[in-house]
Formats: C-alpha cells, sequence, structure tokens
DNA sequence: CTTGCTCCTCACGCGGCGTGAGGTCCGTAC
DNA sequence: GTACGGACCTCACGCCGCGTGAGGAGCAAG
C-alpha cells in the first residue's frame, strides 16, 4: 500500500504546476507509472526526485544540466555548483554593464533637467546613438578609466562643462565667421580651452584621445545636433581648430 | 542621389545581422523601400532609424518597447530610462539572490570538504532540498535575519557547530535507548546545549524559532538522511527531546 | 552564358513552461 | 443506471530575439 499520488496532487504538495510535471516527464526527467487508461501515477521515488529536480531548478541549472546530474550518480558537487556561479557571474556582469549604462543616462538627464536644459526626446535618442558609437571605438579598460575620471571630477565641474562647450562652440564659430587668423591669440586660447576640456575626461591618455577621434568621426552628426549646430558647421569648426593646432608657435 | 544601402551594406555599417534587419522589419520597426524585384534599399531615415534601434536594445529594451518609443514623438527619456532601470533591478535583484543562494552553498561544501567530511552527491541533493523547503517557509526578513546572524558567527564557529550536531544526536540516542528519564540531568544538558545551538543561529528570535519547526517537519526525512540517521528514529530522537523540554524543573 | 556573390522567402529551433482546445476518466449524487 | 462536475489526457501554438539552414532568384563581372 504504498505511496501513489496523481499530477494535480503531486503539484499541489510540490509547489509546482501540472504542465511542468508533463513536461519534465517530456524531458526525460520524470517518469511515473501510468495506469491502465493512461492517468499518471507517482510513487515515493518519484516524489523523491522530482524534489530534487525542483532543487537544482531554483539553483538555476537547466532541465538539461539536471538530467545530467541526477543520472550521473558520482556527479561532484562541488562543480556543480562551481558552473553554476561561473553562468550566473557572467549573467551579473552584463546586467551589471548595462545598470551603469543606465545610471549614467539617468544621471545625465538629472543633470541636464535641473541645468535647465533638459534632454528633448530626439536628443535623447542621438545621445544613445553616441554612447553606442563610444563603446565601440574604447575598449573596456578605457571606459574604466574614463568611469574613473568622471567620478573625480564630481557631478559640480560636469555639470560647468556639459554647459561650456556650446558656449566655447559659439564663440569659436564668431572667430571663424570673422576670418580671424587662427594663428591669433584669441582663437589660440579658445582652442586650448577645447584641448583643455577634452583632456580633463581623457586624463591625457593618448589612447583615449584617438579613440575619441573615432567616436567623434563615425557620431560627429550626432554631436553637431546635440549642440544645435549642422553637421557642416561642425566639421567646418573641426578644420579651423585643427589650422589653429597646427599655427601654434 | 540620395543614399541607398542594401541589406548587406547597412548590416556592415551597423554592425548587425542581415536576419536581424528582416526581423526589425517583420516587427514593424523598420520599412525599407523595395527594388521592383523585391530587393530592400535602406535611405539615409532608416539608416538612423536603425541606429536609434540599436542603442535602444543596446538598453535592454524589447522591439515592442523601442516601437512605441520611437513612434511616440514625444516620449520622456526620463521615463523609459527609469522603466528600464526597474526592470533590471528586478533581474539583478534575483540573480543577486540566487548568487547568494549559491555561495552559501559553495562555503558550505568548502567548509566540510575542509573539515574532511565532504558532502556526498546524494547528500547534496538533500541539502537542496533542504534549502528549498527553508526558503519556502522563511519570510525574505527572517532569512536576511539568518544571514546577518551567521556572519556574525564565523566560519570557525558554524564548523564546529557542524560538527557537533551528529555527537549531540549520538549522545541524546544513547540515553534514549537506556530508557533515560527525560527529567534526568544528563539528558537535561543535552536538550539544553540542542536549543542553545539552535538558538545560536535563530537568534533568539520567536518568529524565526516556529518558521524553523515547520521547516523542520516538511524536511524531517532530509535532516535525518544528513546526520545518518533514519526517519524513525529522528522522530523519536524529536519526541524524546520533547518530553525533556515537558520535564523541565 | 556562366560563375560567384548577394538577395529573397519560408520555417524550424531554442528554454521552460502558459494557455487554451477538444476529448476521456473518475467519483459521487440521484 | 445515469448524469454531472472535476481531474485527467494529448496535441499544439505562443513567447523573445533572433540563428541557421533550405531552396530559389537577382546581379555584376568575365
Amino acid at each position: 500500500m504504498s505511496l501513489s499520488l496523481r499530477v494535480g496532487q503531486l503539484a499541489a504538495r510540490a509547489g509546482v504546476t501540472v504542465r511542468a510535471l508533463h513536461h519534465y516527464e517530456a524531458a526525460g526527467l520524470l517518469a511515473p507509472d501510468r495506469t491502465p487508461t493512461g492517468h499518471r501515477r507517482y510513487g515515493a521515488a518519484e516524489v523523491e526526485r522530482l524534489q530534487q529536480i525542483v532543487s537544482l531548478r531554483s539553483l538555476g541549472l537547466g532541465l538539461d544540466a539536471i538530467r545530467r546530474t541526477l543520472d550521473a550518480p558520482g556527479f561532484d558537487p562541488a562543480a556543480v555548483v562551481a558552473q553554476q556561479r561561473a553562468v550566473l557571474a557572467a549573467d551579473l556582469d552584463r546586467l551589471g554593464a548595462l545598470d551603469r549604462r543606465l545610471g549614467d543616462l539617468e544621471r545625465l538627464l538629472r543633470r541636464r533637467a535641473e541645468a535647465g536644459t533638459p534632454i528633448s526626446p530626439d536628443t535623447f535618442l542621438t545621445l544613445t546613438t553616441i554612447m553606442n558609437d563610444i563603446l565601440k571605438h574604447y575598449t573596456p579598460d578605457q571606459l574604466q578609466q574614463l568611469a574613473e575620471r568622471r567620478d573625480a571630477l564630481g557631478d559640480d565641474a560636469i555639470r560647468e562643462v556639459e554647459a561650456e562647450w556650446p558656449r566655447l562652440f559659439a564663440s569659436l564659430g564668431a572667430e571663424m565667421d570673422a576670418a580671424t587668423d587662427p594663428a591669433a591669440p584669441a582663437v589660440q586660447t579658445l582652442v586650448a580651452r577645447w584641448d583643455e576640456l577634452v583632456a580633463m575626461f581623457t586624463g591625457g591618455d593618448a589612447g583615449i584621445e584617438r579613440s575619441l577621434g573615432d567616436a567623434w568621426e563615425a557620431s560627429g552628426d550626432q554631436m553637431a545636433q546635440m549642440n544645435g549646430l549642422s553637421s557642416e558647421r561642425m566639421r567646418a569648426l573641426f578644420a579651423y581648430a585643427q589650422r589653429a593646432r597646427d599655427a601654434q608657435p
């Protein structure tokens, strides 16, 4: 007169659905007896095996891994756990990176909103595109350095710099429109400040600066849009600034 | 004479696969023109939209959410980011909880391996089952308290306690077999120690102790197996200990 | 005209089930 | 005996974001 449960009973007792039991059976994990009419009967052995299945599932193992584990009587528990932690660590890394990116974005949006120059939907899309380009052009190491650099600068400094870029472009644009000699002190001062701002973020790392150049090239149009300039004007500004740098004493 | 790319070209340029472009189109995200023979031609507008799609995807948005976002010209960037972070936070919580559980298991396995009493595959499965039962019977708050309690105790103390349980059960079993009066000092001392060990982990919290009782009831067989006892003997031991507690002066 | 590449449209696969659809079996009440 | 509600059965599609062929047509160059 041994234990014999029907699907619904076992499901209720084990805290799983009937469908899951069907699925486990189809996956070759659990093989109950059948009554002559085809109804499933679960004995003590199946109950125990189901508990093991459920527990291993709760550790994140897939049904395939569970089957392999349970069917290998001499498996190494430590290896199973370690393997699972490794898989999980990879997932956590990806999600963590995503979270950092979203956090960066959130802070930027908040800074701009608080500064009275909120990010419009269009600019937001442009911004995410730039972020994406940057991620393609920088190595993880470089990104790490940039993040540290930014944290070291602090929110207030970033706020000021963000506000300074448009002014800088405007001033430089005015000189360009006036056809000022790129070697003139006024232009030199502006370009020096430009390079200073860039250096603030790159920390003077040559590799990072080079990557920044690549990223700028890839998303020049977006950068222009972010600063309210046309692509052509942005390119002209870049060229003008470069002539100024070349004309340095 | 405007920009016109074919799938392969756009795919290469945007760093996605041709299949993905097909998929985005089927999902109603991207609608390129077609040549008379049915080949797709992507113009500047489609290139830009693809960049937006790719960037939003890189923030973790699903295709459906991307479509809703891009098709709502007045969406709120902050809301999109916040929503996405919320989703992500939930995922991170789940994975974090999983990681803690696996970490607990890993430490327990290591302690037992170092103590010379490694966990066998069978015992491991029993153990995960118990962990599962415990998780069902405790509230998250209680689990939190238990974890803190454990950290406060430290590895060495835990090691000693783990080694003490089997000895305690053996001693108490001997008294039971000898039919010693439950009120006898020797028995009282052992049961007091039992309750002390339990209290060490529950921190004396009544709610936690009650839940522990439930969990013990649910996985009594497994507890017995872990300590190398039959279910019947385990039950007898529990009953004997209870009589001792009732017989307290 | 042929070669070799790119493009096209189905359509299945994955992981772990949820969720019906349509039909059978079981235990109890009449 | 039979009628009824509930539990059970077996397909089989849906989800999410594509990967991965299969089988065939278009396209540029020799």
